[in-house]
DNA sequence: CTATAAAATTAGGCAGACCTAAAATAAGCC
DNA sequence: GGCTTATTTTAGGTCTGCCTAATTTTATAG
């Protein structure tokens, strides 16, 4: 395992080898704006890690292994950049500068997915529907959304979510139930003090769609079985 | 600022709030499965810092302060995670530690932006346009896009992208110009060695449609004129 | 080919983020 | 209330990633 600066290194060694014959420290120190002794001990860590060549006075380059790992760098970057800001339309600095730091981090599936849904939009763009464009006419009309909602101290029963009627609002209590479950639900923003209601459901009464934050979320019956909630 | 570190022990001071009435050094180390000395002088940094209010063999609760970044922290995880799982359709395992990850590098433009296609989607879903579901066919049709283009050996002419005509393939040599550019161009993945077709233009001759790599980007005239190839 | 200037390296320091082992404190039980 | 056990904290150590100051090596210019 590398650390999210030590990729850095890899990935600005290779970029500059792309222009530069021979990489020096000093070159790598300028191009992150740190100083030169800072690089050097870097460098003698990649190198003993098997992932540049260096010598004492020497240029830098990247060893086998290191190229490897400089262009799968390299490529997170590139497909994260292109992303925020093709599909995104996050403003050209920004988008460089989250990208660097999303890179190491984005897994090869959501690498993937990213590269898929660019030329999704492209096809798409192809046939005729700019879904880019849509968006970014729409971000123009409609502003941000709302504020998180506060919690609200009205009183009525508690009961679970999976046996709340459809257009109910209620305040969450808590969550309980399995590890993983309460994990997705708080990934999701599924919260105490929010509110939920549920908007819609499958033809089994499950999953429901919910209501929460202004977005719409889909839950299984597992789910909603954990979240304990009290009409608001 | 504080490190990455430091905002993850916030978002986990809060997340363990919600359901617990006291949170101990040692309910931290437990989530993260690391020790507790580690936690200990995590947490007398954060204290230093007023992030949190602490005291031995105390509870731990977030300052006034620490709950801001912490919910701000928070909702940059949901609102990746969200993304990534609901737009994207990256497994829910995945999605989590990646979102965990990249929260730590999402400008607000981005987050925005990620809250805004989330809406967009759901807006368009409900006027019967289902971009989310029509990308999942459309991936699971379509299989991976094709690998890394390898650089040729044939020999012509030199010359600026910018003076290309329409349809001829080149190999990207070098690129010059302004540094900005530049590193616009390694951004997007237009770099020595990749091969370069121009697919089509604007009514002024620019900006340029270019196909690389199976992507097709989109050149400005300065943009063009630092890129410098061969006819392949 | 030597004197001087520039570049690179070494030496030593500090902070963050983890660890283990030992000591101090709190909790539980007769 | 005192004894035993569990929890928490302290002490001290390692590794990464940055720094400044001093030294060594290389480049340049007369
Ligand atoms: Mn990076
Ligand atoms: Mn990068
Ligand atoms: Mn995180
Ligand atoms: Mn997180």
């Amino acid at each position: 395992m590398l650390t999210h600066t030590a990729e850095d290194y890899l990935e600005r060694i290779y970029m500059l080898s792309l222009r530069l014959e021979r990489v020096k420290s000093s070159d790598i120190a300028k191009e992150f704006g740190i100083r030169t002794p800072s690089v050097i001990s870097a460098l003698k860590l990649l190198k003993e890690k098997g992932f540049v060549h260096y010598r004492k006075h020497g240029a830098v380059t990247l060893s086998e292994k290191g190229m490897e790992r400089a262009l799968d760098v390299y490529d997170r970057h590139k497909t994260t950049y292109r992303f925020l800001r093709f599909v995104l339309g996050v403003p050209d600095g920004i988008a460089s500068a989250d990208a660097c730091g999303m890179e190491h981090s984005v897994s090869p599936e959501t690498a993937d997915a990213m590269k898929d849904f660019f030329s999704f939009i492209r096809l798409k763009k192809d046939a005729g529907v700019d879904i880019q464009g849509e968006f970014q006419k729409f971000r123009k009309e409609k502003p941000t959304v709302g504020k998180r909602a506060r919690y609200s101290d009205t009183d009525s029963g508690t009961r679970r979510l999976s046996v709340v009627k459809d257009g109910i609002r209620c305040v969450i209590l808590k969550l309980d139930g399995d590890r993983e479950v309460k994990r997705r639900l708080l990934d999701m923003g599924v919260i105490p003090g929010e509110t939920v209601e549920i908007r819609n459901r499958g033809p089994l009464g499950f999953p429901i769609e919910i209501l929460i934050q202004g977005y719409v979320l889909t839950l299984r019956r597992d789910e909603a079985e954990s979240v304990i909630v009290r009409e608001a």
